[in-house]
DNA sequence: AATCGCGCCTGACGGC
DNA sequence: TGCCGTCAGGCGCGAT
């Protein structure tokens, strides 16, 4: 499941292989994701070049002088570049290809993913326009959190994992980050202390860091890999660890449902 | 207006 | 063994 970090790891992995490189082709073999994957980039993007290649949130932004590629990994979509001629398997579902021969594969099994071809500017498309700030921003503190929480009932887990009030915070980080900072992943948005913001903050921002340098350390050879980097290398403390003991108290880790999502939690810890 | 919960989709896994 | 039901998850969107 591609969080942010794995997002941001894909993105500075595949950038030297593609920018300024020219397309040669488009071939789409399932164009039913998301959404459907529009046929006039078959004819539109050849012969143009990506000259930047950004982020926002979960969503990578190919920019071409033609229009950019708006991709999202879903949960459970990769980008790989591959060598021309590289053997295509079931769930390979786009390729780019470049004059240079590279090949960027958009793989997703579970087509939970898209890829969209934005004409005008990417920033005032619907799925762009409406998003919260990026975690790792300085805009992005104590001070905002509490800000938005003002009388929300809403549990401070799915406020959190609301783009609308911040980006890439997936359930795996949303469960962590909450255990890090001692916070009950029910309790109401709006009766967070500034200070217990503070640190979520803190700890969202941490948490994400590390595993974006983890996914880092992958990056060497991005090429060809499954590029399955980031959070299973590093110790989960509450996501997946049901009826398991606390790693800081020993208590037994408890789960729950909030918003259709799993919602791991340790009773002592978490108040 | 704010919040909830559905549904998209496939693979892994458990029970019989 | 094999089949079938259940679950997981991001997130837009319709329902409440």
């Amino acid at each position: 499941m591609p969080e942010l970090p794995e997002v941001e790891t894909t993105r500075a992995g595949i950038t030297p292989h593609i920018i300024n490189q020219s397309v040669r082709s488009v071939i789409i073999r399932q164009s039913r994701l998301r959404w459907q994957v529009p046929r006039s980039l078959k004819r539109e993007l050849p012969g143009h070049c990506f000259h930047e290649v950004s982020r926002r949130g979960k969503y990578l932004l190919l920019c071409s002088t033609a229009g950019t590629l708006l991709i999202h990994l879903g949960m459970s979509g990769s980008l790989r570049i591959l060598p021309s001629g590289s053997p295509v398997r079931k769930h390979d579902h786009i390729d780019l290809e470049f004059e240079s021969g590279a090949v960027l594969r958009f793989t997703d099994p579970r087509r939970f993913g898209c890829m969209l071809w934005i004409k005008s500017d990417p920033m005032a498309h619907p799925l762009l326009s409406e998003l919260g700030p990026e975690p790792l921003s300085t805009e992005f503190d104590g001070d905002y959190l509490k800000s938005r929480s003002r009388q929300k009932k809403q549990a401070v887990k799915n406020f959190i994992m609301d783009s609308k009030v911040v980006v890439g915070v997936g359930n795996i980080y949303a469960n962590e980050a909450l255990f890090a900072s001692g916070i009950r992943p029910g309790k109401a948005a709006g009766r967070i202390t500034l200070i217990q913001f503070q640190l979520l903050a803190q700890k969202i921002k941490s948490i994400l860091h590390n595993a974006i340098k983890v996914g880092g350390t992958t990056l060497r050879d991005f090429t060809g890999s499954d590029g399955q980097p980031g959070y299973f290398s590093q110790s989960l403390m509450v996501y997946g660890r049901n009826e398991e003991s606390c790693r800081v108290c020993g208590n037994t880790i408890r789960l729950s449902r909030l918003g259709q999502r799993s919602t791991f939690y340790c009773p002592h810890c978490q108040r």
